[in-house]
RNA sequence: GCUCCCAUCGUCUAGAGGCCCAGGACACAGCCCUCUCAAGGCUGGUACGAGGGUUCGAAUCCCUCUGGGAGCGCCA
């Protein structure tokens, strides 16, 4: 039997890394397992679905590359399908019309806490055998009174729950709609779905499901409940940390494989092991390794993952994803092999491709002004001679090239009598602006002789300005 | 309230009875490397929620408690 699975969001929220880390589990199962990854979209509340949500769900997941082999199935589209189900529950007394109005719902549950019992259905309508004029019903499942109902599941190992806990759930609204878990139970049979890998939030829902799915005489599929995440202080993930549409990770600058790594290795891990290509999580995951207990974003560890991803990455790679970083800094970055460039210059010094844009803005636009600190430090009467030098052997040079760009400011310093720094870092300051960049050397390659020695000449006039 | 789930450093985790007076990673501190910032290397501190069992032996098995979470919708 081939793997089959599925991930299922409403399009009522943002997709989030919740979301994302739940859909990464079921697509490197299918994967691993040479199986099918259906992407189905369950909107049956029309009210709460947003074309934003759904958009953010499609953009996302084909961002993390996170592709899916059948649908976007809509359960909008399949109301004739629940309809004929329900058709026959009803014809084969598997399910009945309740009339009880919202009040008198209501009232029960609260007669029913006071009493310290769970709040059920208590099954009134069970036996009723004429309509109630002027209400339109809702249909209910009759669920056996009797036995047990056994969820295995992979993770968590068998989970039992006794049929009396359950009481006689609403599958058809009175406006005639299906609801989620009815949806759920026949999609996920039609869709032949073998591995439900979803949250375990889910879990108290499972036995219901089963019941259904008994009632439609079929074996149900093999149950991975996955736990939480929460965000970095341990409680709920909220708006203010984490639960954000995961395309707002792609604006921050992530690679999809960086924070795909960094979700995966929530709750699932091998061995020692920090660091995996998708391939290598392809290769290495076992859904029945997936953790028991929730864990906690740490948005450290995240950027940190995300870094490493970036030290391994091409620069041809990085510069796609600089691109826009840079653009939305307003930066000219059509210069594709410059763009390239730089990311390899800065690969080992930014966690995120937007820092690695902020800090590479001086490659693509004019050094407006000198940073106060750095500029008094190192553009002063002390470093003028040092930068005059620089700026006279740097002009001398037929190849702009590192080796030979790093020779000159070693040579500047030797007849100088200092060390690298007391060149280099005036050179930084003139060039970039301020204390950080890249190697020198390097550094000036980039930017070019021409802009190089106009910065150069620029900053030997700040040094010997009078403003200081 | 009822049902269900969960429990190793601050955080992510390794650990499936002796290899663990608990290992790795992030973060933190110190040192090294060094033209800045990084990256990298080395060193350091901090954890098996509590109590009972079982066993020659328990982080690992069982029970109770405590703590956290989820569900109990004509939401998904």
């Amino acid at each position: 039997m081939t793997v089959r699975t599925r991930f299922a969001p409403s399009p009522t929220g943002m997709l989030h890394i919740g979301g994302v880390r739940t859909a990464l589990f079921c697509w490197l199962y299918a994967r691993r397992h040479g199986g099918t990854f259906v992407l189905r979209i369950e909107d049956t509340d029309r009210e709460r679905s947003t074309p934003e949500a759904l958009h953010a769900i499609l953009e996302g997941m084909k961002w993390l590359g996170l592709d899916h082999d059948e649908g976007p199935y809509y359960q909008t589209a399949r109301m004739d399908r629940y309809a004929e189900v329900i058709r026959q529950f009803l014809a084969e007394g598997k399910a009945y019309h309740c009339y009880c109005s919202k009040e008198e719902l209501d009232e029960m549950r609260a007669a029913q806490m006071a009493r310290k019992e769970k709040p059920r259905y208590d099954g009134r309508c069970r036996h009723r055998t004429a309509p109630l004029q002027g209400v339109n019903p809702v249909v209910r499942f009759r669920n056996p009174d009797e036995g047990q109902v056994v969820v295995d599941d992979v993770i968590h190992g068998p989970i039992t729950f006794d049929s009396s806990e359950l009481d006689d759930l609403i599958i058809a609204r009175s406006d005639g709609t299906p609801t989620y878990n009815f949806c759920v139970v026949v999609d996920d049979y039609d869709m032949r779905i073998t591995h439900v890998i979803r949250g375990d939030d889910h879990i108290n829902n499972t036995p219901r499901q089963i019941q259904m799915l008994r009632a439609l005489g079929v074996e149900p599929p093999v149950y991975a409940h996955v736990p939480m995440i929460l965000g970095p202080d341990g409680a709920k993930l909220s708006k203010r940390h984490g639960a954000v549409s995961v395309l707002q990770y792609r604006d921050e600058g992530f690679l999809p494989e960086g924070l795909l790594n960094y979700l995966g290795r929530l709750g699932w891990s091998y061995g020692d092991q920090e660091l995996f290509s998708l391939e290598e999580m392809t290769r290495l995951f076992d859904i029945g390794d997936v953790n028991k207990s929730a864990s906690a974003l740490n948005p450290d560890k995240m950027l940190w993952t995300n870094q490493q991803h970036i030290l391994r990455s091409t620069p041809d790679r990085l510069a796609a994803y600089l691109r826009p970083q840079l653009e939305a800094l307003g930066l000219d970055a059509t210069d594709g092999a410059k763009v390239a460039a730089v990311a390899k210059a800065q690969q080992e010094r930014a966690r995120t491709l937007k820092e690695m844009a902020a800090n590479s803005v001086f490659f693509f636009r004019e050094v407006e002004d000198y940073e106060p600190k750095a500029a008094a430090k190192n553009l002063n009467a002390e470093t003028a001679p040092v930068l005059a030098a620089v700026r006279a052997r740097l002009a001398a040079l037929d190849a702009w090239r590192a080796p030979a760009l790093h020779e000159a400011v070693m040579a500047v310093a030797a007849e100088q009598g200092v060390g690298l720094g007391k060149v280099a870092q005036p050179i930084r300051v003139a060039v970039s602006g301020g204390t950080v960049s890249p190697p020198i050397d390097v550094t000036l390659e980039i930017l070019g002789r021409e802009t190089t020695l106009a910065r150069l000449d620029r900053a030997a006039a700040f040094a010997a300005g009078p403003a200081r």
